[in-house]
RNA sequence: GGGCGGUUAGCUCAGCCGGUAGAGCGCCUGCUUUACACGCAGGAUGUCGGCGGUUCGAACCCGUCACCGCCCA
């Protein structure tokens, strides 16, 4: 017998682990079923779990275990990446607790580190997900350090650098002076501050007297310019383009060019031009072939190019330097407040600058080409589809990718250097070697470039290096392109675009065909959860509260497309109040004796409301596999709820109960057989969006040949039944009915009252004394008289009664001195009032020519059909107000 | 400044192709009905953001405004 209440936490290890032990969760490659794949999105890892992670992996586990269901060759393909500064980040904070940098320990020792690190800690995230019950393929596990991956990187940068595809040059680079790396503009965050204009006058040479003042935020980099610049069309300044400014500080000529980059409307009309550290300077500076003048180091601290002083000085101390310098100058005309945006490292939190190094760049916009006209030809396609305009967005005005960072933890870059700075790109120093002979004409000391890459490059090869690319094995060939990628948003310029290019550049063929984008979660408030807003709900805590099958099916409802996740507490708890509701309808049908029968076939039962619970099933298997299929997650989940609970619980079972407790026995055995065959199908209906509880019911229900993981989504065609559904219908109806007036009209629930129903038609005369029993127990009733006379009726209801109507059917509830007939009186007016406003409604509808003329036949039908029920109904309730004036 | 999304019950959100506005939570009333109080039964609550238009008919389509959120510059 199963206990009272559900305990999650000792079912779901438990499962977890059968699962895994049977390889329940392993892709077949040899198999001859239909492949489906999804390419899990790596977590770092470093990583550990999150609510985002949560919905990510919960809707994709939904994808696969439905998928696998079906009869396809699931494959969900797991790994993490290595998170390039993110992990060397944590190991050198580690360091740091012991007073050691990763200088003192030496590159190769620091990584030996970094994998030392990895092979305690790395796990973290992946046991995480197990928790979540997600059924990835684990032996297939990949990270993106590992060798083969880490081939695939080598190969892919080799041949897109003999493309010309990648590149090296020195341009301005978003250089983060903490972290002595460059990062891209993805990791740039612009954040708002509150900052100053500083308006600086420049002398002009040779005009003594005369200034020409440039207004800018940095004044520091004053000490960097190599032009003033005013607009072409600027008459202020017309007299004043192709003289010389004397730079102050400096002491050093610059010219005053004209450049419409320059806004005549903002600030004074000038600007200052600072080619080597401004991203817009730097093009104008090219424009005119002005000097760049590089006035920072690593640190962004100022170095030799400034005057004696300067050196040394961090920028924020040269800034406070130079306005000092320039106030004693007199020649700072005014400060003013200024909000302006400013570049910090997303990962450091600095201040980013923009510096001149030399560093790789991919040809983004080359290899972008291809994947924007697979979005716009329905290759792959975007879901929901308003998401693809983000990624047009950005692949039509895609930036070369900067994809070295100078950092120790990630793939090396495979550029071997001469003595002379000559490079050699090859996939091994051995080749590397090769080439230089060939080139130098002997053997010479080659040094590698000790840049790596972008963690990102290798995360762009996940679809095709984890399948055993540039090996062409038989998973490769199997499970490329992907079914579906499942991510966030925020990812779709980091990873999905990236995986485009790539993909279609070395596959021939896009890397997925839908590109699912879920949106984040957030608090209940709608607030993005975040430390420092300390409004974090953490999943695990949740699983650990309320069990993991309610927050996936949370997650799941929650999943409207289009939407945030607003994420309230009260709703796992709703959904593990459902879990709970689901254990005990089991129970119950376990006190029952429902037990599965072998060869069950739903399609030969007799009764009515086995029939009707049958059609109801396979309506809901249909609709929740459909709802998943079109990534309708929250329609998967609450057609599953609304049937399980709201069908099968309350009404279902309800009906069943009277004839567990009657004599017939056949009715019995065929109602227990199936109950218990509708809560198996039950059991596989929920079963992705709750693995947990259902495999444990599944277990404890029946004795079974295999886990239900792994067994059919039901197909149930051919059992729908419109007659059934109809006279079931009918019984719900009348039992409302009469439960809503006893409760309104404050019948106490132990009372049991008689019903008489007059003016049934004959069909439903029949469905009366069929359901009899049922009608009795579930409305509470004493007696129940289908076949009630219109004397009957005036005798029954002359001494004080209850009425309604359903349909056509009169229902008369005596009820002699319990009944406030005043208060029934009133009932009734305002019953018959209610369906007067509905008729006054139609009628206007129906007395308009247009309508009529105009809209749809079986439109008009229908209001006709509507209008003569309506009437129906309140001359029924008419005639009982009659009655009662009587009493 | 450009783009996207949103505005429906107290809260969080559904609402397919335009044709009687829904769910969960919360709230109120009643209930030891032999599966379940993590429950049962019943109930109340709407200017579908404003304005204009299209239409026989608009929560839904179009325009516009307001407000909120996000992305990009």
């Amino acid at each position: 017998m199963l206990d009272k209440t559900y305990r999650p936490a000792e079912v779901e290890p438990r499962h977890y682990e059968l699962w895994e032990q049977a390889g329940a969760f392993a892709a077949d490659t040899v198999s001859n079923r239909q492949p489906y794949t999804i390419m899990m999105p790596p977590p770092n890892v470093t990583g550990s779990l999150h609510m985002g992670h949560a919905l990510t992996f919960t809707l994709q586990d939904v994808l696969i275990r439905y998928r696998r269901m079906t009869g396809r060759d699931a494959l969900w393909q797991p790994g993490t990446d290595h998170a390039g500064i993110a992990t060397q980040m944590v190991v050198e904070r580690q360091l740091e607790a012991r007073k050691v940098t990763r200088h003192d320990l030496g590159r190769e020792d620091f990584i030996k580190r970094v994998w030392e690190w990895k092979a305690e800690s790395g796990g973290t995230i992946t046991r995480q997900l197990r928790r979540l019950g997600a059924s990835p393929d684990w032996a297939k596990e990949r990270f993106t350090m590992d060798e083969g991956l880490s081939a695939a990187v080598r190969k892919v940068f080799v041949t897109l650098h003999r493309q010309g595809l990648i590149y090296r040059a020195q341009r301005l680079v978003n250089w983060d002076p903490k972290l002595h790396t460059a990062i891209s503009d993805l990791e740039v965050e612009q954040r708002e501050v509150k900052g100053h204009m500083w308006h600086l006058k420049y002398p002009v040479d040779g005009m003594p007297g005369v200034f020409i003042t440039v207004a800018t935020t940095r004044p520091e980099t004053m000490l960097g310019d190599s032009a003033v610049a005013v607009h072409p069309e600027d008459e202020r300044f017309a007299a004043l383009v192709g003289k010389m400014v004397r730079l102050p500080i400096c002491d050093r000529l610059i010219p005053i060019v004209a450049d419409e980059y320059s806004d005549p409307a903002k600030g004074t009309g000038a600007v200052k031009i600072t080619p080597a550290h401004d991203f817009n300077d730097f093009q104008v500076g090219s424009r005119h072939g002005l000097p760049l003048i590089n006035i920072f180091d690593r640190d962004a601290r100022a170095n030799d190019a400034v005057p004696e002083g300067y050196r040394g000085l961090d920028r924020y101390d040269a800034r406070k330097k130079v306005v000092a310098e320039f106030e004693a100058l007199g020649l700072l005309e005014k400060i003013e407040p200024h909000t302006h945006m400013v570049p910090y490292g997303d990962r450091s939190g600095v201040v980013i600058e923009p510096w001149l190094t030399d560093q790789w760049f991919v040809d983004a916009a080359t290899l972008a080409k291809p994947a924007i006209e697979a979005v716009e030809t329905g290759k792959t396609r975007f879901v929901p589809r308003h998401w693809e305009n983000t990624y047009y967005e950005w692949m039509r005005n895609i930036q070369p990718w900067c994809i070295s960072r100078q950092i120790w933890w990630g793939h090396q870059v495979p550029a071997w250097y001469g003595p002379d700075g000559k490079f050699f790109v090859e996939e091994t120093e051995a080749e590397a070697a090769a080439a230089a002979r060939a080139h130098y004409g002997r053997d010479v000391d080659l040094t590698r470039d000790s840049d790596v890459l972008d963690t990102w490059f290798s995360s762009a090869l996940w679809p095709f290096s984890t399948l055993g690319w540039p090996e062409q094995t038989p998973e490769l060939a199997r499970y490329y392109p992907g079914d579906v990628l499942v991510t966030g948003f925020d990812i779709i310029f980091f990873w999905v675009a990236r995986m485009m290019m790539m993909g279609i550049h070395f596959m021939g063929d896009v890397p997925f065909k839908d590109i699912y984008i879920h949106a984040l979660v957030r608090d209940e408030k709608g607030q993005k959860m975040s430390k420092s807003k300390g409004n974090i709900i953490d999943p695990l805590e949740l699983i650990d509260k309320y069990g993991c099958d309610a927050l996936r099916f949370t997650l799941a409802a929650l999943a409207a497309q289009g939407r945030d996740v607003k994420l309230a507490e009260s709703r796992v708890e709703g959904y593990r109040n459902f879990a709970t509701k689901l254990w005990n309808a089991a129970r119950f049908c376990q006190m029952n004796e429902c037990r599965p029968v072998a060869g069950f076939d739903p399609g030969s039962v007799k009764e009515t409301v086995n029939r009707w619970i049958v059609a109801k099933t396979a309506e809901t298997a249909d609709k929740v596999g459909a709802a998943i299929g079109n990534y309708r997650y929250d329609a998967a989940a609450l057609g599953a709820y609304h049937f399980v609970w709201g069908g099968f619980c309350d009404w279902y079972l309800e009906f069943a109960k009277p004839i567990f407790n009657g004599t017939d026995e056949a009715a019995k055995a065929e109602t227990r057989a199936t109950a218990a065959w509708v809560l198996d199908q039950i059991l596989h209906i929920l079963h992705p969006l709750m693995p947990f509880i259902t495999e444990e019911l599944w277990g404890q229900l029946g004795r079974r040949d295999g886990m239900l993981m792994l067994r059919p989504w039901p197909q149930l065609d051919g059992l729908a039944a419109a007659a059934a559904e109809n006279e079931m219908d009918w019984v719900v109806r009348v039992i409302s009915a009469v439960r809503a007036v006893r409760s309104e009209m404050n019948v106490p629930p132990a009372a049991q009252v008689d019903l008489l129903v007059a003016g049934l038609s004959e069909v439903k005369r029949g469905w009366a004394v069929t359901h009899a029993d049922l009608i009795r127990r579930l409305a509470r009733l004493a007696g129940f008289e289908p076949q009630a006379g219109a004397e009957r009726l005036a005798q029954a209801s002359s001494h004080g009664a209850a009425q309604m109507v359903v349909d056509e059917a009169t229902l008369v509830m005596p009820l002699g001195d319990v009944i406030d007939v005043d208060k029934e009186r009133s009932r009734l007016a305002k019953e018959i009032a209610r369906l007067e406003g509905e008729i006054a409604k139609v009628d206007k509808k129906l007395g308009n020519a247009d309508f009529l003329a105009r809209a749809p036949e079986e439109v008009v039908a229908e209001q006709r059909e509507r209008r003569a029920d309506w009437s129906d109904s309140m001359a029924k309730l008419k005639e009982a107000l009659e009655r009662l004036s009587g009493a």
